[in-house]
DNA sequence: ATCCTCGGAACTTAAATTGA
DNA sequence: CAATTTAAGTTCCGAGGATG
């Protein structure tokens, strides 16, 4: 399989990986009132997790918070840049049949430059395009809303219904709560508004449904922020989790504290909880989390980020 | 070091659907 | 009927293995 040494596309996760619906953790639970995220699942019988960098559902409690990133890591800073950073991969329109057969670049030019090459240029050849089926009956299109393609612009990270995570009652199309964007080079975490989803059983931190039981934008809620050894989450160089200055928010619970935590930090800014930092860049690409993990390193930067919203309005210091 | 294989992510684009 | 959404089909990245 392909590891995913590329970073994927914030929008386009659309494999989700599974995630043990039943069953015991492990992991010591997260403070009262902070929900739990997971790059991982729990390991299932002394299994490791993916190598490969298979994704993983990220847990995020009920709320907003956004996840800055250094301007050049932003993924829409260019727009010659895909959403992943790197620039979009351009294909020919037809491959000749003998890199389409070896799967390696092919160009315009017939003989391709790669035919010649390896000297078998009477051979190359287009190949032939098989015919679209017709008469595929799809289900109802989702009209996007103007503010949601806008997000998917900006590379606003958008809830993907995931086993484990949170389900999508059938039929009903998964709204987002018309919080503000983002300042610039921030990305916004969405969790569905209260009453659409429930956690699965067996989820550490599992809450069923949003606290306050009433339609409407999720309440703010503390984010316990952090992976549990032995699978931490690491942020990256220069990304801070920062929660939107915004006065139109829910005020902070009682007891929780405004977060700021610089990428690499080790500093505890809960002494509740030893969790590890979180990289916001692995909630979507997955193949951030790998190399953290490649490199074998346990011992993690523990850099904890448990997020409450700041009235202040501060809390911008990216 | 180079080539080959191939899984799967990224990409293209035509068909289906929607809304004016 | 144009715009939009969806997904079928294709390209090709990149890891890993084979070979010299």
């Amino acid at each position: 399989m392909t590891t995913t040494e590329q970073p994927k596309s914030v929008l386009n996760s659309e494999q989700p990986g599974t995630y043990p619906s039943t069953g015991t953790f492990a992991y010591p639970p997260p403070p009262p009132g902070y929900p739990p995220l997971f790059a991982y699942p729990p390991p299932v019988d002394g299994q490791q997790p993916d190598a490969n960098g298979t994704p993983y559902p990220v847990m995020y409690p009920p709320g907003v918070v956004y996840a800055a990133f250094p301007p050049q890591a932003t993924p829409a800073a260019s727009p010659a840049l895909g959403t992943t950073g790197r620039p979009k991969r351009k294909q020919v329109k037809m491959a000749c049949t003998n890199c389409a057969a070896a799967c390696k670049r092919c160009d315009d030019a017939r003989p391709c430059e790669r035919c010649q090459k390896y000297g078998i240029a009477e051979s190359c050849v287009d190949g032939q395009r098989k015919e679209r089926k017709k008469g595929i009956k799809r289900g109802p299109y989702k009209r996007k809303s103007k503010q949601s393609v806008d997000s998917a612009h900006t590379g606003d990270y958008a809830p993907q219904s995931t086993e484990g995570e949170w389900t999508q009652p059938p039929g009903t199309a998964p709204a987002l709560p018309s919080f503000p964007h983002p300042p610039e080079g921030y990305y916004s975490f969405y969790y569905p508004p209260s009453g659409t989803y429930s956690m699965q059983e067996g989820q550490p931190g599992a809450e069923g449904t949003t606290s306050n039981g009433h339609p409407g934008p999720p309440p703010m809620m503390p984010l316990y922020v952090g992976g549990f050894p032995p699978y931490p989450l690491t942020l990256p160089p220069g990304a801070v989790f920062q929660l939107p200055p915004s006065a139109s928010y829910p005020p902070p619970l009682p007891g929780s504290q405004p977060l700021t935590v610089e990428a690499g930090s080790a500093a505890q800014t809960d002494k509740k909880a030893q969790p590890t930092g979180v990289n916001p860049a692995d909630v979507s690409d997955p193949s951030a989390n790998k190399e953290p993990q490649g490199s074998g390193e346990t011992e993690n930067d523990v850099s904890q980020a448990n997020s409450m919203r700041d009235d202040s309005g501060s809390g911008m210091e990216a």
